[in-house]
Parts: structure tokens; C-alpha cells; sequence
RNA sequence: GUGGCUAUAGCUCAGUUGGUUAGAGCGCCGGAUUGUGGUUCCGGAGGCCGGGGGUUCGAGUCCCCUUAGCCACCCCA
């Protein structure tokens, strides 16, 4: 039966399918930040898509509540999808701190919704991988945040990235000393555009829509000319901040991750500090992280964070300090498929075997069965068709090995292992059953 | 949300001032004496020219609407 109009298939404005191309890289990353994270002891948790609406509104301004996806439900409740996941982490904490206790370690994988405009690397539907320390004011958490940035953007495989560090006690120790602390939101709006637009616009910008003087805008911006070493940077910051004591403890701060981080490793070539970067709205107080790829500095940061002083208040009583970060997968792989990072493949499987011979298909069964038992992925071609065509098909979805098997190596208890990257094949004898194939397996895929 | 650009084969794109059966490269499928892929050669399939409406004897081409993508603004928890 044939309907008389077709369904044309389409997926909404900003909202995409994944190919198994994408998708087996998009998998691999989420593995990469999982292993990262509970490698410092961070513990998944998970939180509904849905919350209530008046859960999800009121944190932010005008502009996310535009951009919040909500509608009522069949009860007749008003919902609303989560467009981060921060806001249900406050949530959450409200709800089980008294459960799990502080300090809480948690890591969370999943998707967000904002209904904004769509841009390159921009969508509607984009998924997060958010790790936050609550109940702590440690200056360790801030310390360990910046850690696993660094870990998790060199297990990725990139070599070249810079993590730029800030402390908003700086610029809050600033703006009260000039007594603009009332208009600290909109300034920091114009200060997060100075790398975008240039000192000289920004410097506009802040006396048209903050209605600061230009001597104050100039000694907002001082903060952006200092130059030289991380050292150097802090000791200029000292003597900016030196008649407020909020700005000394910013700077002191600072000083001591970035010594930490020294410490613990990380060259310094990745860490920089940048106390022009004001990281959205008011929301954070302390340290503050974003992360640009040496590269690809125009994709913006894809990994940022920050520390804040209380997560929870519109939710609990109950004051939940802390820090965290989150990675933008999606804006992230997007920077990796522009620097030709993606490894072409299609198939999860390294071994293909090919189904040769029609009369043996059990052999082929219980071989492939072996191999999978061995902790191998394998897959079995499906039809008995010509060898050749096989071989291409295995080819072009990207396995490293092929198992060639016929009644010729049946017959003599053998089979062939192909390598096709190199195109040459080994006879292996099975007679003492799969063992030397698994071990030769083993042998060329970490070659 | 506002403004600009774009939409032609699976992909990247040609398509003269509106004019007959809309093209290329790559990819895909098949073949080159039937047990070995990536190169080469030959052949083939595949297009409501994003969708709808209008102008015209005639529209892929011009106009309007709509949907989607890209860019800028806005914003970015």
C-alpha cells in the first residue's frame, strides 16, 4: 500500500542526526571525559531532561528563559527542558545533599535544549560533559578543575591548547574600589567582547552602555595590557588591586593555582593567565577557566568554568560553594573535524571476517564467537558473495584486519589473517584452536 | 529575535542576457576468464533544480512567501 502524499523525512531547525562516522568519535570523547574524570573521583549522577519550569527560570535573565524549550504537560504542569546542566545539579544538590554529604564530587554526560539561533557549531539540541567539586571552598578543587581540563584535552589528543585563568575577585576588587560594583553585569558583558572587538570599542562600548567614565573604562581595561610572564601578570595585578582587599585575595588566589599547576606538571606554554576574561554573567566569584585550542582560537573556548559561592540558594538554605567546568562536545568536535583529527571509520569492528565459503557458515560462527569471547570486535559479513567485494566493503568501512577463510584453509585447519593497511596476509594454522590467530590479532592491532 | 548570503545527483559544485531531452568530478552499484580490497579501464543507477505561489508563449534562471544552512548582531548557565 502506497500512501498517496509522502512524509517528507526532516529534522527540526538546530536539531540533528548523528552517522555512525560522527557518532563512533562523538563516543569515544564521552568515554575519554568519563575515564578523566572518575580518574580524580568524580561520580556520574544523571537528572531528568524535564524539570518543572519554575526550577529552570528566574536563574538566569530574560534571555535564557526565551531561549528555555517549555510547554505543559499532560497533567497540566508547567515544564520546561534543561538548557544546561547546572541549574538541575543546583537542584539536585538541594534535594540530596544530606544524602550523599560534602564534599560532593559529580560528572555529568548529557543533553541540553536551548531554543536559540543556530550557528556554526551552534545547535538547538548539543550535549555537555560537566564535572563539579560542591561543598568546599579549597582552593585544591579550583586547583584539581584546571587539572583534569588539562588531562582531559591531551587524552583527546591535542598538544597545542591554552588554558586562560582569571579570578573574578580581581575584577569585583577593581570595580568597588572605582564603586561600579552596581554595574558590574554590564561591564563584564563589554569585557568579555575585548579579544572579539579591540580595546579601543570595548573601551566605547563601556562608556556608551555601562555609563562609565573613560578614566574608570581605562582602568578596567589596564587589567587586559598587562604583559610578560604568569609572574610577572600577578605582580602588576597585585599593584592594580592593592587598595582592595577582595582583589588581593583574587590575586593570591590565582597565584596559588598557578603555582600548583606548575607543580603538577603542566607546562606552562598551556596555562595563561588572562584577567580580561570575564566568563558570562555574574554567576561566577573565583577562579575562572576557558579554554581555547592554539589552533583554532576563533571556534572560542570549549572548555570553561569557574567557581561560585553558593549553587543552590534559590533551592535550599543550605550555602553549597564550589567549582566546575564543563566541555562543549559538540563545539569541540567541530574544531576537531576542521583540524582533520577525525580518523575516518565506520565500523567499531577492527576484524572483518569474510563469508567465503556458503557451506561453512557454522565455522565461521564459532570462529567469529571466539574472537568476540577474546574481547575482539568482529564482524561477519553477512552474504556469501564474491571475495573481492568483501574485501572492498570491508575496506571502505574502515577494519584494520580480515579473517580469509575457504575450504582450502578449512580443509587444513588453517586460516589467512589479512592486514589491510598493508595488504599482507600470515597463514595461521588453528589446529590448536584460536589462540595464535587471537594472539597475532592482538600483535598487529597495536602495531 | 534582527539583518545579509545561500539552497541543483549521496558529496563538492557548473549551468551564458529566461529557450528544447539539466551537466562534471568524487562517491555508489556492476564488469574486466568466476579465491583477495585501496590504483587503472569499461558500463550503470541516481535529480518534483529545498517546498509553495506568481510573472511569462516558455522559469533551475525573475518576483513573493515558506523551510533549512552559513555569516554578522544579540546572547552564551
Amino acid at each position: 500500500m502506497t500512501p498517496l502524499s509522502l512524509i517528507p523525512p526532516r529534522t527540526l531547525k538546530g536539531f540533528r542526526d548523528h552517522l555512525p562516522e560522527s557518532m563512533l568519535l562523538r563516543e569515544k570523547i564521552i568515554g575519554i571525559a568519563r575515564r578523566i574524570y572518575q580518574a580524580y573521583g568524580y561520580a556520574p549522577i544523571d537528572t531528568p531532561a524535564l524539570e518543572y519550569e519554575e526550577i529552570l527560570i528566574g536563574k538566569g535573565g530574560a534571555e535564557t528563559d526565551k531561549q528555555l524549550y517549555r510547554f505543559e504537560d499532560h497533567g497540566g504542569r508547567r515544564v520546561g527542558m534543561r538548557f544546561d546542566l547546572t541549574v538541575p545539579l543546583a537542584r539536585f544538590a538541594a534535594q540530596h545533599i544530606g544524602d550523599l554529604g560534602t564534599p560532593l564530587k559529580r560528572y555529568q554526560i548529557a543533553t541540553v535544549w536551548r531554543g536559540e539561533n543556530t550557528q556554526r557549531g551552534r545547535y538547538r539540541e548539543f550535549m555537555q560533559c560537566d564535572f563539579d567539586t560542591i561543598g568546599t571552598q579549597s582552593i585544591v578543587a579550583d586547583i584539581e578543575t584546571a587539572l583534569v581540563i588539562h588531562d582531559l584535552l591531551l587524552a583527546i589528543g591535542f598538544d597545542r591548547f591554552t588554558i586562560r585563568i582569571n579570578n573574578r575577585k580581581i575584577l569585583t576588587g577593581i570595580l568597588e574600589t572605582l564603586d561600579l560594583l552596581d554595574r558590574a553585569t554590564e561591564i563584564l558583558r563589554s569585557l568579555d567582547k575585548l579579544a572579539k572587538i579591540g580595546r579601543e570599542r570595548t573601551e566605547a562600548e563601556m562608556v556608551e552602555a555601562c555609563g562609565v567614565s573613560h578614566k574608570q573604562a581605562n582602568q578596567i581595561l589596564a587589567l587586559s595590557d598587562l604583559a610578560g610572564s604568569n609572574e610577572d601578570i600577578l605582580d602588576q595585578v597585585e599593584k592594580l588591586t592593592a587598595d582592595s582587599p577582595t582583589g588581593l585575595e583574587g590575586t593570591a588566589q590565582l597565584r596559588q593555582v598557578v603555582s600548583a599547576l606548575e607543580a603538577a606538571g603542566v607546562p606552562n606554554s598551556r596555562v595563561r593567565l588572562d584577567v580580561s576574561i570575564a566568563r558570562g554573567l555574574d554567576y561566577y566569584t573565583g577562579t575562572i577557566y576557558e579554554t581555547f585550542l592554539d589552533a583554532l582560537p576563533d571556534i572560542g573556548s570549549i572548555c570553561s568554568g569557574g567557581r561560585y559561592d553558593n549553587l543552590a540558594g534559590l533551592y535550599t538554605r543550605t550555602s553549597l560553594p564550589g567549582v566546575g567546568a564543563s566541555l562543549g562536545l559538540d563545539r569541540l568536535l567541530a574544531a576537531m573535524e576542521e583540524v582533520n583529527m577525525v580518523e575516518k571509520a565506520s565500523t567499531p569492528a577492527e576484524v572483518f571476517m569474510v563469508y567465503f565459503d556458503a557451506e561453512r557458515l557454522n565455522d565461521y560462527l564459532k570462529l567469529a564467537a571466539d574472537l568476540r569471547a577474546a574481547g575482539l570486535r568482529v564482524e561477519l559479513y553477512g552474504e556469501p558473495k564474491k571475495i573481492g567485494q568483501q574485501l572492498k566493503y570491508a575496506d571502505r568501512r574502515g577494519h584494520s584486519l580480515a579473517v580469509v577463510a575457504g575450504s582450502r584453509e578449512f580443509e587444513s585447519g588453517t586460516c589467512q589473517l589479512k592486514n589491510l593497511r598493508s595488504g599482507k596476509s600470515l597463514a595461521l594454522s588453528l589446529a590448536g584452536g584460536p589462540d595464535e590467530l587471537i594472539a597475532t590479532i592482538h600483535k598487529q592491532l597495536a602495531e
